[in-house]
DNA sequence: AAAAAAAAGTTGCATTTGCAACACTTTTTA
DNA sequence: TAAAAAGTGTTGCAAATGCAACTTTTTTTT
């Protein structure tokens, strides 16, 4: 029931209240549905129990653009985005996700009495929203690169530190990378292809490994 | 003394033992210095009392990168950026600035006791990592934009629909602006020329007025 | 108030990137 | 299991961007 981080540290019982008090709601959802739509609802909070999700948009030319990535444990809503353009955004789905749906006031000013309980569980949410920061910090540091090489080998360098292996495949597609890294996707197989040959990676589809590393 | 929101909500008494207790440092510093390098001192956390700074780093072929740009109440350390690459990034002032120094496990778990005091501060951070959150969310939409014109409007309507006004006067130099959008700053100037041309913002050095929105 | 430094503005040219249009492969759906 | 759809890989060409070099303006320092 609890396998969310926002509630370490509670007791299956204290998490049980707290569930029925806050009105939580749980969803599931298939690859490519919609979890979340960004129309000035402001008040609603997805947490991702399971499964990998991201936040789309489209520019006005139709590229479209992965604006964030979710994976376990992620907090995710317009609350924490409120995105600037007319073209709103929305969370959908990657893998088979299972969610639940929050109000941020229940969330940052739960049910009155008993103090240690909503410090523990305070205390998560801030983890949890840190763990957020990094990953959008983690992404602006991709993005800021001049070039598509840099990009690249940016998002690779992330991956590595996270996971200490020089070798991985990737939780989405090429064409996901891509608009994730905001580039177009064939210009980005060719830098790929030119990297590959200048030795510094091995690639083939979705598997990558990194052998130069600076 | 407790300008920051990180202490609204709290009795003058209360902020005093807080900060007696957390051995919150408060340092002032001049624009161009300092106020921190990520250097794996993940522990500590920084809270913009007053001024405007910047997390800057460089990448490889020496362009300036504006990762991050902070306000009043901005939260900021490595624990929160994480950084993945070996280029160390630094928050430099911008603007004359007051900074808190607190440790990271001081501010999610403060000394004990004292429940109402506690669950106060933790929410007035959770408000804090929110904004922060938004600030990153709109940073990552203008990066993601394919265009220099494309990330040029979306952060000036983003500026917009925080003041909601038309025109205004950008807080850095175009330098910085072209260094946060990371795009060639005389290719930004091109740009903006160009949008001056179409009818569709009027600008003189900083000074920025919007004609027309889409 | 003069000198120095920083920022703004401009332009030609080289390079990178995006676009379009393919062929080929893998995965999904009927 | 055949057909359709999605994803991968490639290339020529056009357009956007970056780079370099410079002038002019504004701000800061002495």
């Amino acid at each position: 029931m609890s396998k969310t981080a926002l509630f370490r540290g509670l007791t299956e019982e204290n998490v049980k209240k707290m569930i029925a008090c806050m009105h939580v709601k749980t969803e599931k959802f298939n690859p490519g549905e919609t979890i979340m739509s960004y129309n000035r609802n402001i008040e609603i909070v997805g947490v991702l129990e399971d499964g990998s999700a991201a936040l789309v948009s489209f520019d006005e030319s139709g590229n479209r653009m992965m604006l964030d990535l979710y994976d376990k444990d992620a907090v995710f809503g317009e609350y924490f985005s409120v995105c600037s353009g007319i073209d709103a955004a929305s969370v959908i789905a990657v893998t088979p996700c299972t969610v639940l749906f929050f109000h941020y006031r229940d969330l940052i000013s739960p049910c009155e009495n008993n103090c240690a309980f909503h410090a523990t569980f305070s205390k998560n949410l801030i983890s949890l929203l840190t763990k957020r920061l990094r990953s959008q910090a983690s992404h602006i540091e991709a993005l800021s690169k001049r070039t598509i090489r840099g990009k690249l080998l940016a998002f690779f360098e992330m991956r590595i530190k996270e996971t200490d292996v020089l070798s991985f495949t990737l939780p989405f597609s090429l064409s996901t990378l891509a608009d994730f890294l905001s580039v177009d996707r064939s210009a980005m197989q060719r830098e790929l292809k030119k990297l590959r040959e200048e030795g510094i990676l091995y690639s083939k589809g979705r598997k990558i490994e990194i052998l130069k590393r600076f």
